[in-house]
DNA sequence: AAGTGGTCTAGACCACAAT
DNA sequence: TTGTGGTCTAGACCACTTC
């Protein structure tokens, strides 16, 4: 009786999938405590590993989230909008506003662990703002917490041959920030693209983000041209997938 | 001597940071056998489940990938570029050309799991193309399989009032497909709409992709609009993310 | 203090893949 | 046939949260 009994499916999938089934159908609510590993070990007559596998199929799968000393709870999920292109128009940085003043009205928006600093680039930020190897660039990394909960990280990069003497290479960039910067150095971005990748994080990036079990992150490298075609700015964003739902708005 | 010998990290979780790193140095390569359970067992001097919580660490990652009797090894990726914007633009399916011929090029594309049926719409599917509710609609799904790797789901709803008598209730569409009918019925799509999640998928889901453990969903929402703001198609689609990069191009 | 999840051990049988 | 990963048991100690 070490395995199935006649059944197919493990008893660990077995538990897992009353367990969904139960969120689903709204028994246990966001928020709400699921049955911790003895209540399963009772109920289901398994041993200690097989009620905690059942429990991690479901923190794989984000459905839920363990408290260490507390229980295992059902995920609640609030994302924010990204309006990948209206964000980006000209009229919202242009007029001072900040590209972040939009999607976070009524929140507590911090950015912290900002780092600015010049350094030789390498060979895949070159790539990137197609520059010969070894050009000098100004990097700005900075995380976004939003109500107390990292949402964002960005890395930016720039060429330091168009923005060494201005405010990009300062912590503070100024009304309008960075894009109005470039526009007043005459290198106005013009056109933008924006790559979107999703993967499991990193255990570095899980806890820079605090992100809980089963929660991918969003990756976007977003390149701004300038009139001429010239890449003014490579900015690699890693999101908490959980947080954020990206929009994309365009005629035929 | 349970747990820690000195050290805060947990055994397993040294244990995967020294095959990470090891595969980030380029010592195991794409496709290359990982050390197993065993071998883990003798050189770390762990109990099997220790050995086995490290690798698993690994394939959560999405880094490695178990194959049941032969072993652990390292994930390949190759992902297909999706050019968001362009592939929408009219010239594109007004031509008859397939909006799936450029990103497949010399590989051989199947679209199976084919299922095309009139139905009363749910509320979900109601709000999303702004008719009322139980209003009908013809939904259509099917699955897209490259090189024998399926890729994408695809789920379609469009108003039964706009299309019932034409060739989208058909599994053929005809030259150009949904869009280059929706034309000629007068309701040629004008304006798009994308939202993007991810997240981890369903049991369902995984199977019906064929998703190694560690790989999240992407999850695009389309919505197609006429002349005039009507809502005329609604298109859900997930996406493995390990087989796609999204790529979306505009102007500021 | 009691209960919770996190880690770990030392065994076991199974289905499957490679040889 | 041998080795692999997949599942499972029955214990154990720990750190943490809640009361």
């Amino acid at each position: 009786m070490t395995s199935q009994g006649g059944t197919r499916q493990p008893k660990y999938q077995r538990i897992a999938d009353a367990l969904r089934t139960a969120i689903q159908a709204g028994e246990y609510g966001p928020g709400d405590r699921l049955p911790g590993e003895n209540d399963l070990m009772a109920t289901y007559e398994v041993a200690r590993m097989t009620a905690r596998q059942a429990l991690g199929v479901l923190q794989n799968e984000g459905l839920a989230e363990a408290r260490k000393g507390a229980g295992v709870f059902v995920r609640a999920f609030k994302p924010l909008r990204r309006r990948g292109i209206e964000r980006l128009a000209r009229e919202q940085w242009g007029a001072g506003r900040s590209i972040w003043s939009e999607e976070s009205e009524e929140r507590e928006l911090v950015v912290d662990q900002i780092d600015v600093r010049e350094e030789e680039a390498d060979g895949r930020v070159c790539d990137a703002l197609d520059v010969p190897a070894g050009t000098r660039v100004w990097a700005r990394s900075r995380r976004f917490v939003l109500d107390g909960k990292p949402v964002l990280f960005a890395l930016s990069h720039l060429p330091s041959d168009i923005v060494a003497d201005s405010a990009v290479t300062q912590v503070d960039t100024g009304p309008g920030g960075t894009y109005a910067r470039l526009a007043e150095l005459g290198f106005a971005p013009v056109h933008f693209r924006e790559e979107i990748r999703s993967r499991m994080p990193s255990a570095d990036e899980a806890e820079r983000l605090s992100l809980a079990m089963g929660t991918p992150v969003i990756h976007i490298v977003r390149t701004a041209f300038a009139q001429g075609g010239r890449v003014v700015e490579v900015n690699e964003m890693t999101l908490d997938s959980a947080s954020y739902v990206l929009e994309y708005d365009f005629d035929a």
